[in-house]
DNA sequence: CAACAATGTGACCGGGTGGTCACATGGGAG
DNA sequence: CTCCCATGTGACCACCCGGTCACATTGTTG
């Protein structure tokens, strides 16, 4: 929630704003991202931020909210075909173009990253208590998966939320890493998600 | 390696500034963390400290080593049975014991958590190239796992080493949880570690 | 007791932070 | 041209940090 006279401002110059504190939340997690550095970059009085913004948090929450917009917009086709492929295959699709949203998007994504290994649990909280966010559809997807028996169902439904949510955010995180081989990262994606769909021992099928 | 001063002290008053230091470092990662607040809890003159540690760091890698060695003394029970157990059931053994470590030393475990979720990487590579600390024996749990051909040998090695240390992880960070179940949290460990075995797909053997 | 080295001390330094405020600027409306 | 209100500004505030240093205190040794 910025000011009305956030609103009011030319688009250029709210891109401006946008760019620079996209640049530094990307860099830094939000205790040691500077607020003083972002309007240096900026070129603009720190005075006029506060025209803005309420603060540093108003400020952050608002770039959170863009941000997950742009990568909810980004991921719509992958949620079309939820329907018709099954969990798994839904799941490798989700990834891959997840990963996509990371090359495209480098800043986006280091900011959502930082947002999830942020200590301060209690602003994490606050944020996604106001539901203006809604982050992820991982728990949709799980649902449909256990529902249509492509996941076991026999075990405790617990422990396979936790070792799929631990993947899935340890492939998330993994896209930061900038020596990775474009062409062969799919194909990546694909053996991680393989491993967690068969297990580390071996199958006699 | 404090200053030869540090040593000098009476047992008493290394551990007080030890005590505090692990409060401080299991409260916060190293950035944030205080050495101001330290000295003051601990009722020591700031000079002094600089006394017995060239600086922050520096007693910041004191503590990880103090915190690591007596964690390695902990788990020395599981590593005995690394012949006669399998992989799954060893890394079970060695989870169980892991959480037992994180009940019954709290900060230190706090500490290790911190030390890993910390963004500085250029300190923790710092710090683990020095060799003064050998953090842990995943790895070689793995190889053995691998090499009994318990572990699947026919899928993507990388891959498998990603999700293991995925799962690892995550349940190593769990054990933060205050409000877990302290009689059934074993038999999770294990359904954790199950779903790990045989995967998210039933199996129909 | 004197001398001397080791250790204890906290005011102080430079530099950083998020946030404030009295004032300058600018662009319609009358 | 003037008035007025929204907006722009950067010096400034209080507070924190890690680190330093001149000096006080202590304890052992001759």
């Amino acid at each position: 929630m910025p000011k009305p006279t956030f609103y009011n401002l030319p688009e250029e110059k709210r891109n401006l704003i946008f760019r620079h504190a996209l640049e530094e939340f990307a860099r830094f997690p939000y205790e040691r991202a500077s607020l003083s550095a972002i309007v240096n970059r900026a070129d603009i009085a720190k005075g006029s931020m506060y025209q803005y913004f309420t603060g540093k948090k108003d400020l952050y929450v608002y770039l959170i909210q863009e941000v997950y917009a742009r990568k909810r917009e980004f991921l719509q086709p992958v949620w079309e075909q939820k329907e018709k492929v099954d969990f798994f295959e839904l799941a490798s699709l989700y990834y891959k173009r997840s990963w996509h949203f990371a090359r495209q998007y480098p800043l986006h994504h280091r900011v959502t990253v930082n947002f999830w290994d942020s200590k301060d649990a209690a602003l994490r909280e606050e944020i996604l208590r106001k539901k203006e966010i809604r982050i992820s559809e991982f728990s949709e997807m799980l649902e449909l998966g256990l529902l249509s028996g492509v996941v076991s169902p026999d075990i405790n439904k617990e422990a396979v939320w936790f070792v799929y949510h631990a993947v899935a955010k340890a492939l998330v995180d993994n896209f930061l890493d900038p020596n990775i081989n474009a062409e062969s990262h799919e194909a990546y994606i694909n053996s991680v998600l393989t491993v967690l769909e068969r297990g580390l021992r071996p199958r006699k099928e």
